[in-house]
DNA sequence: ACGATCGGACGACACTTGTCTTAGGATACG
DNA sequence: CGTATCCTAAGACAAGTGTCGTCCGATCGT
């Protein structure tokens, strides 16, 4: 059966999006926050009414994407796939649509069109490093050295 | 007034697709070249009738993204975006929202969670050294792999 | 000239997405 | 208690997307 993760469409990640910054929140909640517009990549000005948001929430929760939790009497929502996990599958769909299925491809053409921070230049670089010494030389003392991917 | 692109859903990438692969097409020729799939990343056994094809390469021509000339008695359809134009478009929206607009981000991720190609690992390699030598410019052009003293 | 084909224009239809309005049940407050 | 609040549930509705069915005029083969 292997049920296609069902899409999120753009405007239901942007309320997802505020579950992430909060961990879980209750309808209004998100309403505030998307108005206050007071986080990560959103813009201003969202005109929202209560019961769109409202209607976000609910599709994503019958696509499992969030899980609704009776607390106060408010509905609480809480994400239960993480921001990485839409990442995986928005990439993974632009890579095989786009780009042949190859990652490498979609590395390239974003190193030669978009202009990338020197600091993630330079993590990139250390990345590939380690990865082709692996690969070349897997011979090799492994050294796993744990990386400070963690921004913030 | 910049009008913002219009978005092109999947199924119309694919018949573009293949206006891309040989540079023009009338309806039928997409139609039976969908069906023997014989070309890049397609699935096979996809069941489109021939007024569904027409459809989306009309979809596509008010879109503007395709022109149709009248050749012989069947119309030709050839793309006027370039595979490039749309794949910019798909990866800035992803980045802007899934990467808070850094280029930089997604890189990062499609190197550490997807296993690219050695040789385009090599040429990643490569346009970063390009890179940054052009920005923090050394005027040289020796290929000692410079080790990054990770040390900033 | 006639019927079989081909190609195209129209329109249909179900589902998804984006946004709301409103009715109805709980709660809180004077 | 009566009313203002808040919340949820249930629809509604216009676009956009995914896939066709058809009717119709132009063409082809015999």
């Amino acid at each position: 059966m292997a049920k296609p993760p069902l899409s999120i469409p753009d405007s239901e990640l942007d309320v997802l999006k505020v579950l992430w910054d909060r961990g879980q929140a209750t309808v209004r909640e998100v309403l505030e926050t998307l108005k206050e517009a007071g986080h990560v990549g959103n813009k201003e000005g969202k005109p929202w009414s209560y019961a769109t948001v409202a209607t976000l929430l609910d599709r994503l929760e019958t696509k499992k994407v969030v899980v609704s939790d009776r607390a106060d009497q408010a509905f609480t929502y809480r994400p239960v796939v993480s921001v990485g996990d839409i990442q995986q599958r928005r990439v993974e769909s632009l890579v095989d649509k786009l780009y042949q299925g190859e990652p490498g491809l979609l590395v390239l053409h974003l190193l030669k069109s978009h202009p990338i921070d020197p600091g993630q230049a330079l993590e990139v670089r250390a990345l590939l490093e380690e990865m082709s010494a692996e690969s070349a030389d897997k011979s090799r003392k492994s050294s796993t050295h744990p990386k400070p991917g963690h921004s913030a």
